[in-house]
DNA sequence: CTTTACATTGACGTAAACGTAAAGTTGCTT
DNA sequence: AAGCAACTTTACGTTTACGTCAATGTAAAG
């Protein structure tokens, strides 16, 4: 879905970068200001590099999984503790184990739901075999 | 997660309900307003029924994994389609199957933010030991 | 030097999903 | 009959995540 980076560490403008995920500048800027993203800027413009992007990747899945950007700034803050804490680090580390509990429950209850809908299909197509087969006398 | 129903045909008030899936009564009326929910009346008060429960678990399971209620009233549409008109069990089959793929999709996005996450925390962990193992020189 | 294209910062608007307060039933219970 | 608890509708308020101008800046092209 999501498209192929370039390997060399390539800059990108706020629409190009807007583009290349199809969200709009202001979404971009938005999440600046909600400290989610920090480009640097080349004279008064935003200057978006492949870390930028990468985040920007991890802000956009969290958004589709239903997160809020809050919860999202939690977890990309995971990303960016100081290696030479060992609170930090710790902390780190608990708290991933939580989120990653949290995302377990979050795959049960969407496989219940995928397993309510196919029965539901399942049924479905009974009655329309039965409303068929009736059909032919 | 989610309290165990009685196998009694029960009724429940609006506060009752309510409370039994730490919701307010005014979500309750909301979702109403939405068309998500359509509990008898007794007089003028709501009676919510066994039936109504049941909607009320899919709807908030549906808000636990960040759908929209618009998106909800669709996958509650799919249950209470006419048994007897073979375009809308059709139809109900179809787009039974779009939402299975839509939610296969979601699964596989959260596994890959449980593996990003393990992966950070295997990092820390190898950070920590260093640092401890160096602290013991 | 003036377009033109793309960028910037405000700042107000909006849709969704409720929260919250007001004012009025209704049915007991004392 | 009076009061209280639980319910009702109405309606405005709040938070989140942006959308949508408006006014302005800047840099390359003609």
């Amino acid at each position: 879905m999501s498209a192929k980076p370039p390997p060399r560490p390539k800059l990108y403008s706020i629409t190009e970068l807007s583009e290349l995920y199809d969200i709009t500048p202001r979404t971009l800027r938005h999440y600046e200001d909600r400290g989610l993203l920090s480009p640097n800027r080349r004279g008064q413009q935003r200057l978006y590099q492949e870390r930028d992007r990468v985040r920007l990747q991890l802000i956009l899945r969290g958004r589709r999984l239903g997160f809020g950007l809050k919860e999202i700034e939690e977890m990309l803050d995971l990303y960016d503790a100081d290696p030479t804490e060992i609170t930090q680090l710790e902390d780190v580390i608990r708290r991933g184990d939580l989120k990653v509990e949290e995302l377990r429950v979050q795959i049960q209850e969407i496989q219940s739901l995928i397993t309510e809908i196919m029965e539901l299909k399942a049924k479905m197509e009974q009655r329309l075999a039965r409303i068929k087969t009736a059909h032919k006398n």
